[in-house]
DNA sequence: CGTCTTTGACCAGCGC
DNA sequence: GCGCTGGTCAAAGACG
């Protein structure tokens, strides 16, 4: 589905596989040609290994030399008072985003992003009918990855996404809130949760038609009745605003997964599996 | 109130 | 030096 290359600015080379040390870019110009001139595919990370939603998944993590590491603490920005605000970082140059990863998606491929982004800028690119849209990680406080969003002139059903810099957390910690107006709405997963609910009982119904004798089954009618409370702590967690995103505990889908009526719940929603990694991390934020 | 998008302005790199 | 271009900033307003 998506085509996951690095891009070396002038020339895109179509490699899936490649080596990439740590997700950090270098800053320094001799450290950029020695980053370039490392830059080789690594024949251990096949295609179907990579993050098909965000960074790629590296089998090997290189670890970064120390000093390599001292150099690259702020990618992206060089303080300078060269600015009417002296206190401000310097704007990143070009040149110091010469390596950058290139993912080619669907639409389908643009929403299953896990990663928490805010807009913003937009501009129009000489060139191309389309604008490009510029992302950053409103994950974490902090972040300095960032994400450019532009639609194929050759394919205006292909999106190209441009990532640059590196995420400073392990996990996408999805800060953005109900708040604002055209971000990805939870209200799917609310939704979801309603739907989910609504399937319970028409299953109970089906179930009852097909084979009578199941309504007198105390373990399927038990599983439900468990099934239908978790789905109301649920509900009754999100009106206290614990959090907005996650809904569902790993706990929760497990018993989802292994409900009786196998398989309806997963191929239902399967959307939902992504937000599995979940309620703890919201709460403890 | 917090977080988001929108959008014009600003800044730096690059080519001439 | 100048103009073009791409990337970012920041104010304003929207949203729940």
């Amino acid at each position: 589905m998506s085509n996951l290359y690095m891009e070396n600015w002038d020339s895109c080379t179509e490699n899936p596989a490649f080596s990439f040390d740590s997700w950090s870019f270098p800053q320094e110009e001799e450290d950029l040609v020695s980053f370039s001139e490392n830059f080789e595919p690594n024949p251990k990370v096949s295609d179907h290994e990579l993050n098909p939603y965000s960074m790629p998944v590296l089998e090997d993590h290189v670890e970064e030399p120390e000093n390599r590491k001292q150099q690259l603490s702020v990618p992206g920005f060089a303080f300078s008072g060269a600015r009417k605000d002296s206190a401000k970082p310097k704007r990143s140059s070009r040149k110091n985003q010469k390596n950058r990863v290139v993912q080619h998606v669907t639409v389908d491929g643009l929403q299953s992003d896990i990663w928490a982004w805010r807009k913003y800028g937009q501009k129009p690119i000489k060139g191309s009918p389309h604008p490009r849209s510029y992302y950053r990680c409103s994950s974490s406080k902090g972040c300095l990855a960032r994400k450019q969003v532009e639609r194929s002139c050759t394919d205006p059903g292909v999106f190209i996404i441009t990532y640059t810099a590196e995420h400073s957390h392990g996990h996408p910690t999805k800060r953005n809130s109900l708040s604002g107006s055209t971000r990805n709405k939870s209200s799917t997963v609310t939704k979801s949760l309603a739907e989910i609910n609504e399937l319970l009982h028409e299953e109970e119904e089906t179930a009852a038609l097909v084979s009578p004798s199941n309504t007198g089954n105390e373990s399927v009618k038990q599983e439900m009745e468990e099934l239908r409370q978790m789905l109301e702590e649920v509900d009754d967690q999100r009106d206290k605003n614990l959090t907005h995103d996650i809904m569902l505990s790993e706990e929760s889908v497990q018993s989802l997964e292994n409900f009786e009526f196998e398989g309806f719940f997963l191929d239902q929603f399967p959307d939902l599996s992504q937000e599995v990694w979940s309620m703890d991390e919201s709460c403890n934020t």
